[in-house]
DNA sequence: ATAATAAATATTGTATACATATATTGCTAA
DNA sequence: TTAGCAATATATGTATACAATATTTATTAT
């Protein structure tokens, strides 16, 4: 694994994990001073933090650390209720057993008592991507990833802070099960759901904090 | 404007004038000796364009050019037809006499003969955005505004090849007389109707090339 | 005192050079 | 003859050094 891809996930867990002060201006050379890398790894992560949402450019110099908004959870909460349930109808008909029980397995694995935000947050992901890559739709599947990896961002929020996971995980089961018998309609309906409350509560939470 | 910019605006453009090969991979060494610059901004470049969709990496080294494919320009016309209305259904109630004034003064700017290929797509994108503005969702927008960028790569098709801009003007001015007159059930299903079209016409083209 | 301009400082952009990783070719052994 | 391994060549990743650009501060003139 290479300096770039390193420095990358650790920034980017620093970013979640509050370890890194929100709206001012990230030096390049702060940064490579901190990680103990040069300048080059530090910029080619800067720039595609930058393009993932996670950092944001101030004026002509300088990227921060944006702060979280409610409306920004909200556009990618919508995004995903609209693009999501189509990738889902598209992979239905095309769903193997064995991508079924795969999902159940990281299902079970979602159970496990201790998990970290940042697990939990990559096997959340894992198990919806189960469920949409036998669509084979790349460049669908592609949008539809990035939102997640931006909603990753107030996935700490989510899960921790408001202690969301129990829900989630009983709508994850009937999502599950609704797939299994094939039930598109009720499976989009899921779904919607289940994307629509966690955003409204993690919205609502937001506006209390910010206000 | 720097070395960067100047290169991925280039780039870009060669790309779609198709003075890039397809489906080689494209070296970092090449490039720089092509361009005149050093392997830095071409790194840089390469990196944006591979994010942007339009280049892609082939196994562990070297991008290519994706050769344009029926599937992408389906996936990318669906999530406009998802999109674009809602962003134009918050725009349309914020909308200023000012903002479609510009619009309809790019719709006469895209009236007259001899657009290049590159003006006629970024004249389009300009007049949906200032359209999609004044919503003030900058995540939602930035999503739009990146699906739109990357269908620029299939815009040379149609617009050029397939002679469909009277078409399309038709379609952007009875756009632009709904939003005057704030009808926003109208407004929308003009324009997906628009999207659904032109995605047709483009999807039947890149069919009938492929097979 | 304030505004504007110029100089100085700090930050980012770019190039050259080197290290590392990947791919291809040729050789040896089965 | 072919498969596997090693060696060489080539491409990319990273660092150090330098250039250009932006920002801030200080000075001068109104």
């Amino acid at each position: 694994m290479s300096i770039t891809e390193k420095l990358y996930l650790q920034i980017k867990q620093d970013i979640r994990d509050n370890r890194l002060a929100i709206g001012v201006a990230l030096r390049q050379e702060e940064l490579s001073a901190r990680y103990k890398v040069s300048r080059i790894p530090v910029r080619d992560v800067m720039q595609r933090l930058k393009n993932e949402g996670w950092l944001r450019g101030i004026g002509k110099v300088g990227l921060m650390i944006p702060p979280l908004e409610a409306q920004e959870a909200e556009d990618l909460s919508l995004m995903r209720v609209y693009l999501e349930p189509l990738l889902l109808g598209f992979a239905l008909p095309k769903l193997s057993n064995q991508a079924m029980g795969q999902a159940e397995d990281i299902l079970q694995t979602l159970d496990r008592p201790g998990l970290s935000v940042a697990e939990h947050g990559e096997l959340n992901w894992q198990f919806h991507a189960c469920l949409y890559l036998p669509a084979e739709r790349p460049t669908l599947f592609t949008t539809v990833a990035n939102l997640h990896q931006q909603c990753g961002k107030y996935i700490g929020f989510h899960s921790v802070t408001l202690n969301y996971t129990e829900v989630s995980q009983q709508q994850h089961y009937q999502l599950l099960d609704a797939v299994k018998k094939r039930d598109t309609a009720r499976a989009k309906r899921i779904l919607v759901q289940h994307i629509q409350e966690a955003s409204d509560i993690l919205v609502a939470h937001l506006h209390s904090v910010t206000s």
